[in-house]
DNA sequence: ACGGTACCAGACAGGTCTGTCTAGTCTGAA
DNA sequence: TTCAGACTAGACAGACCTGTCTGGTACCGT
């Protein structure tokens, strides 16, 4: 009896992707062979070159796996009010950023590993930010904020600094700085 | 006669180190070998091994070298203000952001690559931050900023959300939003 | 003249990378 | 029962990786 299907076990797609996730976010894409990835993932290679091409193409499903997964996750916060939800969204990071797993934004390190703008990965990363950025310029513009768009640009500037400092600099230190910065930016 | 000494050529560490700098911030730590480095730095095997123990120590060499060009660059800086010496070093880093080559920052890129933060690589970078913070901070004090050490937390945030910007979104946007964030943030 | 140092060219070893291919197993639907 | 689709195991190719080693040349201070 074929241990992968009939013991309920997740589909080898699914498992790949988990995989991946796992050790692309805590080692690095370049990092982790294809070899690796099938041998945790208990998946053949022929399996793997059946539902993705290329390294490539698993990379770029990682990111919109990612992507997809920090969209839910703001989608299924409570209706607070827009000023509200936004101070959440922030909160959250920095939650996730002083986690024990925390290995910085995947986004930015996965943007690093891949030097060309107009790679396929690159371009599903320049969607997330574009729906982030979306983000905080409609929950600006919903709590009637005057600046919207440009206030809205600040905040990335300072997601980045939060996803890059986390990473770097004490958890707590970090923290503080984020909530007087968010202060301080939206006066 | 050998072209290495002779010639005027710079000598082989140099060359090494210049090269193996374009490369790795161009293209990432991981996906240049060796090889490549040798080849376009124009020096035998031997010759590498024989000034830089591993690849790992180049790496290190590398950061440790970015690091002295940005202090130099703020040492060399004209004797301004305290002020306008803090808002000199961050439209440098727009200038620099804005420039054809701009690759992301070579701290932030190369911390991804490496995932330990005790390795060296990481521990140079952490040095390099520290430094950067404190220039912050020192600025702050002598302009009689009421809150030098938090500010400098949030400047540093500041820093890494530029840097991460230039690389990620339109330069026009982020240059204005930076000129903004350093106001509210200044107050 | 001599010895140390820096340098060059390139073969080599042992490993890992992506990706292809063969060959066979299991399951569920027609 | 037959057949397609998803899966498994693993050999294989060709390239590339780091690092070692041999052997030889040029310069420089003594």
């Amino acid at each position: 009896m074929s241990a992968a299907t009939s013991e309920g076990r997740r589909p080898a797609r699914t498992r790949i992707l988990e995989t991946a996730a796992r050790l692309f976010y805590a080692e690095g894409v370049h990092a982790v062979g294809i070899d690796r990835i099938i041998a945790e993932a208990g998946v053949a290679k022929a399996t793997f070159y059946h539902h993705f091409p290329g390294k490539d193409d698993l990379v770029r499903a990682y990111v919109n796996e990612q992507s997809a997964a920090q969209r839910a996750t703001v989608a299924a916060m409570g209706i607070e009010s827009p000023r509200e939800r936004l101070h959440a969204v922030f909160t959250y990071m920095c939650d996730f950023g002083s986690g024990p797993g925390y290995r910085g934004c995947p986004f930015v390190n996965t943007s690093a590993e891949y030097p060309d703008p107009a790679h396929p990965v690159r371009q599903a990363i320049a969607e997330h930010r574009r729906w982030n950025r979306d983000l905080y310029r409609d929950l600006l513009a919903a709590d009637g904020h005057p600046d919207a768009e440009r206030t809205a640009d600040i905040l990335l500037l300072l997601r980045d600094g939060i996803a890059v400092g986390f990473e770097q600099e004490d958890h707590a230190t970090v923290r503080t700085a984020t909530e007087e910065a968010l202060a301080r930016v939206l006066r």
